[in-house]
RNA sequence: GUGGCGUUAGCUCAGUCGGUAGAGCAUUGGGUUGUGGUCCCAAGGGUCAUCGGUUCGAAUCCGAUACGCCACCCCA
């Protein structure tokens, strides 16, 4: 029979990837509580409306890239979520969230594009997403960027670095956008095919071209920050001064538009140049507009995500210190072998006593020589192993044999053994 | 979605001019009736990605497909 494979662009995350991971996980959690963000969590599929409604019809997400089908039971559109931003705000129309006041939310999971994969660009890929509802200054703004800065201390990354853009409100995007529309179609003949197309639907992303032969004509272009008015020019200035003040570095690129439809006043993304064409780490921004959008009473929001392959693939790069340590703690405190029916049924209960005493035991199952287990304590990273052959079981002792210092073997009661182990 | 490159043992890779496949590491066993990490010996492990074509004969040449990598595009 043919063997299946998993289906292109999902991936198995293996045992010895996953440590990274639940390393990440565990930093990630910590961090949040840190700030006093609450998880939530939503389903993986949502009516199709939704994103169509909050991404933008005009935007790549939701012309090519999104898994929708159709539930033919109840013959309604549904798609696998391609990001988590809609589905939070949703939520917390859905259940009134900000009766109870401004909400600092966060989730985490799979979310889908069907997209070419590429390292770093998966069609099943997680992230850990980060919302704030309710607070309307560029404080929160500023939090969202301070704390993500000390979750690359604390992970132990480098080399990342902040850009920042404020797009400003959307009567100034509206106004900046058919000036736009009318200086690029004087220009016509000199836009490019993807330019031509997101002429009328999303002229903003033009600017975003990499296209050289294009780039004269993007810089003679109609600026923004033209129709900015105070509010949003003080806005983004509260947002840099604070960050100025917390000694978080950053540089402010015009250029800088989000690929999403429901973004206001501040945008910003992290990259590093260590991963090649996906350089993106997080990013994210102000979404005053998407609550009404999307139904609910108006509500400012702000927030932002990180791709957790993208993160993973950092940490397995820069080795850092917090990382290494993280995995070497993943290993069990104790390997329990041993030879002989009756010692066989004493280590399984042993080795739960060691359990009580809060050790990681592994108790060695299937049998084997003597060699061979110890091959497998030694393998399995413990740190000691606890035997119990014949000679321990008569004499009501276990040997105790360190595998990683130096140190000599010792027989005693269990009880001593604990201890031992402790240190 | 477009273009380029690739796919040989669990992993990393060699394989000459087309003549039916090899190494290192890993695994398992032994050297030691109860002692790992070093050393020595041995063994197992292959639909040469898949399907088709050319040929007396294909891992090798050609085509398609699948998957991967890189870039574009896009994005976390």
């Amino acid at each position: 029979m043919k063997a299946l494979q998993a289906v292109r662009g999902m991936n198995d995350v293996l045992p010895q990837d996953a440590a990274l991971w639940e390393f990440f996980e565990d930093s990630v959690r910590d961090w949040l509580r840190a700030y006093g963000y609450r998880n939530i969590r939503m389903p993986l599929v949502e009516p199709t409306a939704l994103f169509v409604r909050s991404i933008g019809e005009a935007t790549d997400i939701v012309e090519k890239e999104m898994y929708t089908f159709q539930d033919s039971l109840n013959n309604e559109s549904l798609t696998l979520r391609p990001e988590g931003t809609a589905s939070c705000v949703r939520a917390a129309i859905e259940h009134s969230l900000l009766h109870q006041g401004a909400q600092r939310l966060w989730y985490g999971g799979a979310m889908f594009r069907h997209e070419r994969p590429q390292k770093g660009r998966y069609r099943q890929f997680h992230q850990i997403g980060v919302e704030a509802f309710g607070l309307p200054g560029p404080d929160i703004d500023a939090e969202h960027l301070i704390m993500t800065a000390r979750l690359w201390r604390l992970l132990g990354l480098s080399g990342i670095r902040l850009e920042l853009n404020s797009l400003a409100d959307s009567a100034a995007r509206a106004a900046h956008r058919q000036r736009l529309i009318a200086f690029f179609e004087q220009h016509r003949d000199q836009l490019d095919g993807d330019a031509q197309r997101r002429l009328h639907s999303n002229p903003l992303r033009i600017l975003d071209s990499k296209n050289p032969h294009m780039q004269p004509l993007i810089e003679a272009a109609p600026q923004l920050n033209e129709h900015m008015d105070d509010a949003a020019r003080a806005h983004f200035h509260g947002v840099c001064a604070t960050l100025d003040r917390a000694g978080v570095a950053y540089s402010i690129n015009p250029r800088l538009v989000r690929g999403l439809d429901y973004y206001n006043y501040t945008v910003f993304e992290w990259v590093t140049d260590a991963l090649g064409a996906q350089g993106t780490v997080c990013a994210g921004g102000r979404y005053d507009g998407l609550f009404e959008q999307l139904g609910g009473k108006p509500a400012p929001g702000c927030g932002f995500a990180m791709g957790v392959e993208r993160l993973v693939a950092l940490l397995q790069v820069q080795a850092s210190p917090a990382s290494q340590h993280a995995a070497e703690a993943q290993q069990p405190d104790v390997y329990v072998l041993h030879q002989g029916d009756a010692a066989a049924m004493e280590a399984a209960r042993a080795a739960e006593e060691l359990r009580d005493a809060q050790l990681r035991v592994v108790l060695h199952c299937g049998g084997g020589s003597f060699k061979s287990q110890m091959k497998r304590a030694d393998a399995s990273g413990a740190r000691f192993a606890v035997i119990l052959g014949e000679e321990e079981l008569v004499r009501k002792e276990v040997s105790v044999k360190p595998l990683r210092a130096q140190g000599v073997q010792t027989s005693v009661p269990l009880k001593e053994a604990i201890e031992l182990i402790r240190g």
